[in-house]
RNA sequence: GGAGGCAUAGCUCAGCUGGAUAGAGCACCUGCCUUCUAAGCAGGCGGUCGAAGGUUCGAAUCCUUCUGCCUUCACCA
């Protein structure tokens, strides 16, 4: 039970004593550091319904409280906030009552509740990941897994964009200049490998262009005309023809692709529980546009496509058939969405990871989810997050701007190492162990970085300033946590037992309020598919445990209950780091 | 042109449902390693919260208008 929720009923009872009045809403703020007090009732908003002025009635609550309420010692009230000093008993149970409480802030999913399918990453198979699939993979796994603390099932899903024209450029231009390369042979991974013929492609096309226009044809004419973009055409209808060479050679090649992304993956930390291809999905969806057109959603054009006139609700008229039939993008993600449901039945809402530049697209998506009736539908959302901009602009692949995930992850653990290496702590390790640290540093730098700032806002990002490791970082927090461990080496006393402090220090009040919050913060970063509401608590909590630190003794403290309890709470605070590092989907090290 | 997003210190970012004198880090300056890890701590400097109106006892936060940047409005995915 949180304070507020103790609080109130008293609140309520104490102005129907005093006014014969009900009041509906009690607001609560935590106590500003200049003011003495825990927390802070805010007068003003009863003055509507109570005739008085804020300080009499500030004191009047007060005194009911201390009268009333155990847990409230002393009170004052300044202009029309009513500042309550809340006992350190109370904050001495609570801390006993969580501080074994390894699951502390996370909810268990009830069975019986509905679960929430995410999808993120979604890559094409054609190249490598870079740095904006970074963003996405951080970003979904890690509120995946914070609604996942909040009490639901879920499912972490991804569509792989296997099939289509930029795949095929890849297969052709691997059959003209490939030589028979393969990842073994080369010794490259296999997405990059793939990704190196996309490019090759993309070069050869240029050159055709060039060729064509200095005959006189027009740009558009030359890109149309290109034998080569021709040749990959007539691959692509090949393979939905079900060709088998061209086929077979689509399965080697993506295979390849996610034998890469597969290290990728790992590296950056993050998985899956079911995937879905495009190549099976991208005819489905067709029937539905049939169910939709007799519930009269959907209109039919005398060409024979089919349209959805959104233009009632401030959107545009959308296509959903082409007059051939064959379905567009959004056909597919209404059928995907409907197969995922039907694939797994408990799941009562999905999460999209995609990027901003498709606001549109969703907000329409789900206007027609919702427009054929899913009861789902309701609980749609889309986590968009903007893109993130190089200092030289924006990163395009065929101009080769683009940040490779795997090297900027290699690079930012070069980075940890380095500094390490100039701090010069670690000379009692084994390559093996620092190796590994310099990995867990360097990701966590990079993860909290991108975590860090709300997934709405664009990112610049400077690879050559790389991301800092002091101040509001991931190694900051991680370093941290680090010293708690070290602390709790040291401690050659048994700090099991139950605390018998009577007083606190005021530092340690500070972090107990601190780590109250937590659950809450659990909660709010599930609600608002925000992983950065989470990182900025954790760093608040660093700091205050830093500051207590610095000017309390733990292991020097004489007093041989104020010794155990310090460790207790500092190892408590531990904890909370790695639970909230684990939900950001960042590992602590034990010593660095 | 329609729709959406963003704008807070020199830089990178916090600021939850409106609340007290707007907070951190970096950078710059001053202190603190013979005591548990100085990747740290304490402090200083630095802001008309893009602009103007409005609502309110009270606005960075809500509403309107404007400015700037970005995205989007394909029978592409």
């Amino acid at each position: 039970m949180t304070l507020s929720q103790i609080l109130t009923p008293s609140i309520e009872k104490a102005i129907k004593a005093l006014f014969d009045i009900a009041i509906d809403k009690v607001e609560f703020q935590s106590t500003r550091k200049e003011f003495e007090g825990d927390i802070t009732m805010v007068i003003f908003p009863l003055l509507k319904v109570v005739k008085s002025n804020p300080v009499e009635l500030g004191n009047k609550i007060g005194n009911y409280l201390v009268e009333n309420v155990a847990e409230v010692g002393r009170f004052n009230v300044v202009s029309g906030f009513l500042n309550i000093v809340i006992s350190d008993e109370y904050y001495l149970n609570f801390f006993n009552e969580i501080r074994d409480d390894l699951k502390f802030g996370f909810v268990t999913p009830n069975p019986d509740d509905k679960a929430v399918m995410v999808e993120y990453s979604s890559p094409n198979t054609n190249k490598p990941l870079h740095l904006g699939h970074v963003r996405n993979n951080l970003l979904g796994y890690s509120v995946a897994e914070i609604i996942k603390a909040s009490g639901k099932k879920v499912y972490k899903t991804q569509i792989i964009n296997d099939r289509g024209i930029h795949i095929c450029k890849s297969m052709l231009a691997w059959q003209k200049f490939g030589n028979g390369e393969t990842p073994e042979s080369t010794g490259l991974k296999g997405d990059k490998l793939v990704g190196n013929y996309y490019v090759a492609f993309d070069k050869a096309y240029k050159v055709e262009i060039a060729e064509l226009m200095s005959e006189g044809k027009t740009e558009e004419e030359a890109k149309k005309q290109s034998p080569i973009i021709l040749k990959a055409q007539e691959m692509l209808l090949k393979w939905e023809a079900g060709d088998e060479e061209v086929i077979s050679l689509w399965k080697k090649m993506n295979q390849w692709v996610y034998d890469g992304f597969a290290i990728s993956y790992k590296n950056l930390g993050v998985d899956f529980d079911c995937y879905y291809y495009e190549s099976n999905t991208y005819l489905l969806g067709k029937d539905v546009v049939q169910i939709g057109l007799e519930k009269g959603i959907f209109e039919k054009d005398p060409d024979g496509s089919v349209w959805i006139d959104l233009t009632d609700e401030g959107l545009d008229r959308k296509i959903v058939l082409r007059s051939d039939g064959t379905a567009v993008y959004m056909t597919q993600d209404i059928g995907t969405a409907i197969q995922r449901v039907k694939d797994y039945p408990d799941v009562g809402g999905m999460v999209y990871t995609v990027g901003n530049e498709q606001d549109y697209h969703f907000k329409v998506l789900f206007l027609i989810l919702k427009k054929l009736g899913f009861d789902w539908s309701r609980n749609l959302f889309h986590l968009s997050y903007g893109m993130v901009d190089l200092p030289s602009g924006k990163m395009k692949s065929r101009e080769g701007t683009v940040v490779d995930a795997d090297d900027l992850m290699q690079e930012m653990t070069e980075t940890a190492q380095k500094i390490a290496e100039d701090l010069g702590k670690l000379d009692t390790y084994s390559a093996e162990e620092k190796a590994k640290l310099y990995n867990t540093i360097g990701l966590g730098a990079l993860k909290y970085y991108i975590l860090k700032v709300d997934p709405k806002k664009r990112i610049l990002f400077n690879p050559e300033e790389s991301v800092d490791f002091a101040g509001n970082t991931g190694p900051f927090i991680q370093y941290t946590y680090a010293r708690i461990q070290s602390i709790i080496r040291k401690a050659n006393f048994d700090f099991s037992g139950k605390s018998e402090i009577l007083t606190l220090h005021e530092k340690e009040k500070e972090l107990l309020k601190q780590l109250e919050l937590f659950p809450e913060v659990i909660q709010n970063a599930a609600q608002n598919h925000s992983p950065a509401l989470l990182a900025n608590y954790t760093y608040d909590l660093v700091r205050e445990y830093n500051s207590f630190y610095q000017t309390v003794p733990i292991l020097g403290s004489e007093v041989e209950n104020d010794k155990i309890f310090r460790v207790q709470l500092s190892k408590k605070v531990a904890d909370t780091i790695a639970s909230s590092f684990k939900l950001l989907g960042i590992n602590v090290p034990e010593r660095m």
